[in-house]
DNA sequence: AGTATACTAAACCGATTAGTTTAGTTCTGT
DNA sequence: ACAGAACTAAACTAATCGGTTTAGTATACT
């Protein structure tokens, strides 16, 4: 029996401890610089075992990176109590994209996943393609939703608005903290959020 | 003499035709999936001659890439013929957008070395830092200019708004081309530009 | 002519790679 | 008690890696 695992070793599962890493190894190395010996011995597990459970090193890699792709941004952007959308635009906005703009901030194992799916893209494009399914389509098809049922925004354009400023968070968290240019190019969150509020409202005298 | 070159066979100069070689294996394969003597191979060089003119694999990564580094952004929004800027602000942006954002799109070696520089920026910060200098700062610099010296755009923070416009359109250079997106995530770039000018000067009607 | 410089191809080094195999262990279900 | 599955550590293969060395060639300056 695969699913119930127990064997008085308190391990999760052989699979999942392979995926876990997995994960620490190619996160932090990238694809080429990881070993399977040294997933391996990361997971905890014989090479041979690795080969029982996972094709090859593509196969493995591919498993892993899908696996996040449909974990991750869904928890950056978490769905966990939103301000009410009931609320002044400009209100809602700024707690909005400042709860958005702080997650995605901290979470330094997302950055090296970001970094490892760019990186990649050239020799695994369907991993980028998964990763923008599973994440940057939702995060826009909210945006987007948003901004239609605020008509009084004046928005022409709600699905393209949604994608300038999921753009500008994004390009923003990786300035900072992906590329760590914090210094070569500084900028308070706080600014990028009240400029974009400030676009998206109207500065109120124009 | 190193700067006399000639010697009747025509090559430019063999640290030229190294970087040159080493260009095209590093943006096509990365930094770990390429070997130097690959690198010899592609400049048409012996490995040895490679390693009298560069210290090691390293040294010949770091300097190639800050080399393009300096060349390639600033090509990218290449300084020729600009749109003036007396021109109504609607019709500047929209044509200074639309030029810089048709370049970004087109040039694949440009994707590449975006890839090559995010996917190495944890094992080299430096370089994504050379990049940033070189590139980010001059196009928010002359951006921030821009908004700055058009007060009836009503821009509080010039800077941050700066950031905003090149972050969306970077994004989008991204999501399109560089992750091979176009389909999971499709947007015409007259849309999104068309909304950017509309976020920057104001819908006319609010 | 002679010396120095830049280069070449090829062999070589020790380390590491992806992946397989072998032989033996530990646990589970019957 | 016994078979089968899952696992282990370790040895092994053939290839590749970064980097050095060797021995020899081609050019240029004096």
């Amino acid at each position: 029996m695969k699913s119930m695992n127990s064997s008085q070793s308190g391990t999760v599962d052989k699979a999942e401890a392979i995926l876990n890493g997995a994960m620490q190894e190619f996160l932090q190395r990238g694809y080429t610089a990881t070993s399977m010996d040294k997933v391996a011995k990361a997971a905890g597990v014989s090479k041979a075992t690795v080969y029982s459970h996972f094709q090859d090193k593509e196969g493995l890699f591919v498993a892993l990176v899908k696996r996040l792709a449909q974990q991750r941004f869904t928890e950056v952007l978490g769905e966990g109590n939103f301000p009410s959308q009931e609320m002044e635009p400009r209100i809602f906005l700024k707690q909005f994209l400042t709860r958005g703009l702080e997650k995605a901030l901290q979470d330094k194992e997302y950055h090296d996943f970001i970094r490892l799916i760019i990186g990649e893209s050239g020799r695994f494009p369907e991993l980028a393609q998964t990763f923008i399914t599973y994440g940057g389509k939702l995060v826009v098809g909210f945006m987007t939703q948003y901004l239609k049922s605020h008509p009084e925004l004046n928005i022409k354009d709600p699905e393209a608005t949604a994608r300038i400023v999921m753009g500008a968070m994004v390009h923003y968290v990786m300035v900072e903290e992906l590329l760590h240019c914090k210094d070569i190019l500084p900028l308070e969150s706080d600014r990028l959020i009240d400029s974009l509020v400030d676009l998206l409202v109207g500065d109120g005298d124009n």
